[in-house]
DNA sequence: CCATTAAAGTGGT
DNA sequence: ACCACTTTAATGG
């Protein structure tokens, strides 16, 4: 795990950012005072499970996935992040160590906030307090759904949740969808294997509602899609 | 540029 | 769903 320190931090221009939002001009000049810029390349892990917590993560520009181990060595996507989103944000709770890893999909930039200044903030305010509720309430409310899609669909229509929900999240432009996963993280992320993530996106590419050429996926039919898996949204 | 490894794809059980 | 195997792409020196 590579840190590097920016010794000028640039000011942050994502407005999603839970930070931003919550700073007026000068006392976001403390906020920034107190993090640090980290740059990871691709596929590097920048959380590691088991790992002592030390402070959490927000996503300055790029991509990564937040992974728990299986039984037989199998990783479980939990969720994609990008721009703005928070990442490590479970320090606060009695454990110690971080129950998830996170890993970057692409180069990828980093506000690193160590706990103790974040603890801090909570505690005095309250906005930036509230706001990590409702995400937290948010976060809880998509696993729960999740839970009813991994027990109930199928697995090509558990193909189609995520690659709508890689829709949803990042977009996409006429290369196809704005993050490139590989089969097996797409696998890991539908909760199937890579064999059968091969086998949907062919039968998706055959009836024309896809296009794949390579790693590229281009969702060419999202209502069609959409119709697929629409009994099981609420 | 080549060598090695990782990922994609196929077919059989 | 799982495993074994071939082909193809990505990576690193």
């Amino acid at each position: 795990m590579k840190k590097e320190e920016v010794g000028n931090c640039v000011s942050c221009e994502n407005l999603s950012c839970l930070m931003k939002k919550n700073y007026a001009a000068d006392n976001y000049a403390t906020a920034v005072a107190n993090r640090m810029v980290i740059e990871c390349k691709k596929s590097q892990s920048f959380i590691i499970e088991g790992a002592p917590i030390h402070g959490m993560y927000f996503v300055y520009s790029g991509k990564a996935k937040i992974t728990k181990s299986g039984y037989n060595g199998k990783e479980q996507i939990l969720r994609l992040t990008g721009d703005g989103d928070i990442i490590g944000i479970r320090g606060y709770s009695s454990r110690k160590v971080y129950p998830i890893a996170a890993t970057a999909l692409e180069p990828t930039t980093l506000c690193y906030f160590p706990n103790k200044f974040f603890t801090n903030e909570l505690q005095t305010n309250s906005t930036l307090t509230y706001d990590l509720m409702v995400f937290y309430a948010e976060e809880l409310d998509k696993t729960e759904e999740r839970v009813k899609k991994f027990a109930q669909m199928t697995v090509r229509e558990k193909v189609v949740d995520s690659l709508l929900s890689i829709y949803e999240r990042f977009g996409q432009d006429d290369e196809g969808l704005k993050l490139v996963l590989s089969r097996t993280d797409i696998a890991n992320l539908a909760g199937t294997n890579s064999e059968q993530v091969i086998r949907v996106l062919m039968t998706l590419k055959n009836e024309g509602v896809i296009n794949c050429e390579g790693k590229h996926i281009l969702l060419k039919k999202v209502d069609l899609l959409r119709k697929e898996i629409q009994e099981y949204n609420y």
